[in-house]
DNA sequence: AATATCTTTGCAAACGTTTGCTGTGAAAAA
DNA sequence: TTTTTCACAGCAAACGTTTGCAAAGATATT
């Protein structure tokens, strides 16, 4: 089956193509029973306008890149749903690929964001990309980028990202008034920004406010690493663990659970956290809410202000809450 | 900056545009030495063919379309990770929508497909979706579709599912090996042609091999309700859970918890899962294994037949194995 | 030397839209 | 009645490719 044009609307009818366009568009030059006629034809012949034709013709696209390290994440998949969400709503198809965490792969996706002409793009740096002239490119043929969670760390971009400094300190500050006085903490890559905020601002808080706190800070790559690393240290004198990420989350309840510590009788546990692995648990597990979903329609309005303003830079923070379980 | 085509290629060189194209797709035609100058100036100039106008010219388009109940799923966003990676790899866009589990929506999004003229569709039904016809209009523009996951219960369309019927056995069989007498068995939406072919195959394999063997069966709609009746009937009696999805391991795992049962001495479990979910608790879970990322794998094979014969229709499923935890 | 065969390139149409400009008839103003 | 205005519709070019066909020059065959 052949699909319809313009071309053989307007034939049918025996008019000229562009009178069948404008009137498909509610264009005033055209009468109201030309008008009539014309859409009802276009209805039962079901038709659509080609894409390609209208975007080489309007020189515009309507599809937004996406680069994310993976989508099988506790975080970015719901980062993803809400991006998704409002790309539909406004009309827009949302292309996504995944970097892997890998700078050379992460160049690529850039490439091919550029060969398919997106009208944006949303990115989430892999760890180690430190060289940001591929977005800088973009620029220049009049690509807008936000990026999200892992931002550069300088130069003039569109960022939106958890308020980690915020965050911690929320963290930090409900641990003390728990009066907890010996505490884990566990933050991923070092190098990250992320990591970086995170562990200022909970230091800070924790060092500022009491004296008699001890804080025993640990790195970790990897679930398994933070299952091994709390299974050395947790004792009877570790009275609160906090958890900079959901992995991290993971793998300390993995050994709560084979030392079969009571929460919060043994140990309590605080993680920062979208707020679906806390709630796996028996009680639930208390965080601090960084929701995917909300950084997700921040970066699409971010995304709509620069497409309406190229030269538009806006750097975002989302808000934050704690959310209790039983935990703490 | 304006982008470079074909005719400013062409232009520079005194060239027409035909043979700047031809040269570019390494024609025969183009002698060696023509060819060698128009690909260096091409490259020097960073040409990339506007995709557009190549889809419209050649009435194609390197867009597949997905419709998914949600990104935010255990299986669905492995899922979608195969299928973005083997799109990548073949130069196709993958357009990503999510149904939220709804017809409406779904139709809605089927329709957004056809009017972005998609290579092709892949699509998990919403729970509720009897009526195929919306599928069948496609069809007729030739665009195939593959189901996966969630299929038609009937008519002739590319399915690609996990193997009910074996996991459902093999996890049955793994319970009887085990010596279980008194299994509680929970399952999702009675609708679902997934949950029918499970329980079926579950139930044959209890009833046929051990006598002695007392199964209660449940259906429940969510976490939360697999919690509650988990929560009402697990007792000293009970031996051993079946959990035919994630979302049920883990309203299950929660009474464990807190009930505070030993697995797997108090009670047994054993779940259908993608894996993620039984490795966060200790001990690990044991289930049976259906992987989202190996369907992907699947159904991109699929498509790829279905692109190439139209007429094709392939129902495949896929293996599946054993993943012993220590829950068991 | 005349004809046939290759090799290499260009012309022009087509894909389906959109849009500035032009043309036509009729109503309104003079 | 003549001129001005206006509502309505069509022409044609443009977006950037691809591709069948023709053309032109070079080489090979008779």
């Amino acid at each position: 089956m052949t699909s319809t044009t313009l071309k053989k609307i307007a034939q049918v009818l025996g008019l000229s193509i562009s009178t069948v366009s404008r009137a498909l568009k509610d264009h005033p030059d055209i009468s109201e029973k030309t008008k009539k006629k014309i859409v009802e034809l276009a209805l039962t012949l079901e038709y659509e306008p080609n894409v390609n034709a209208v975007h080489l013709r309007s020189k515009k696209n309507n599809v937004f890149g996406l680069i994310v390290p993976t989508i099988s994440n506790y975080f970015y998949d719901s980062f993803i749903a809400a991006i998704e969400e409002e790309s539909r709503k406004n009309n827009y198809v949302l292309m996504i690929l995944q970097s892997g965490d890998d700078t050379e792969a992460e160049i690529q996706n850039i490439k091919f964001c550029r060969q398919n002409r997106v009208s944006g793009l949303f990115s989430c740096l892999s760890t180690n990309t430190k060289n940001y002239e591929h977005y800088a490119k973009l620029k220049d043929v009049d690509i807008p980028v936000v990026f999200f969670d892992k931002v550069p760390e300088e130069g003039k971009f569109n960022k939106v990202t958890v308020a980690d400094t915020l965050v911690a300190t929320i963290a930090a500050k409900a641990i003390i008034s728990k009066n907890k006085k010996n505490v884990l903490a566990l933050f991923g890559n070092e190098n990250l920004l992320i990591t970086k905020k995170r562990m200022a601002a909970f230091k800070e808080i924790c060092n500022e406010k009491i004296k008699g706190l001890h804080l025993n800070v640990k790195y970790v790559s990897s679930a398994a690493e933070a299952e091994k690393i709390s299974d050395n240290i947790l004792d009877k004198k570790t009275d609160a663990v906090f958890c900079m990420s959901d992995e991290i989350l993971s793998g300390v309840m993995k050994t709560i659970q084979k030392k079969n510590l009571k929460i919060p009788n043994d140990v309590s546990i605080i993680a920062i956290s979208n707020g679906f692995l806390p709630k796996l648990y028996h009680p639930e597990i208390t965080y601090v809410e960084t929701s995917g979903y909300k950084l997700g329609k921040l970066a699409f309005s971010t995304m709509l202000i620069s497409l309406s303003d190229i030269h538009s830079i806006k750097e975002t923070d989302i808000d934050s809450i704690l959310v209790e379980g039983g935990s703490l």
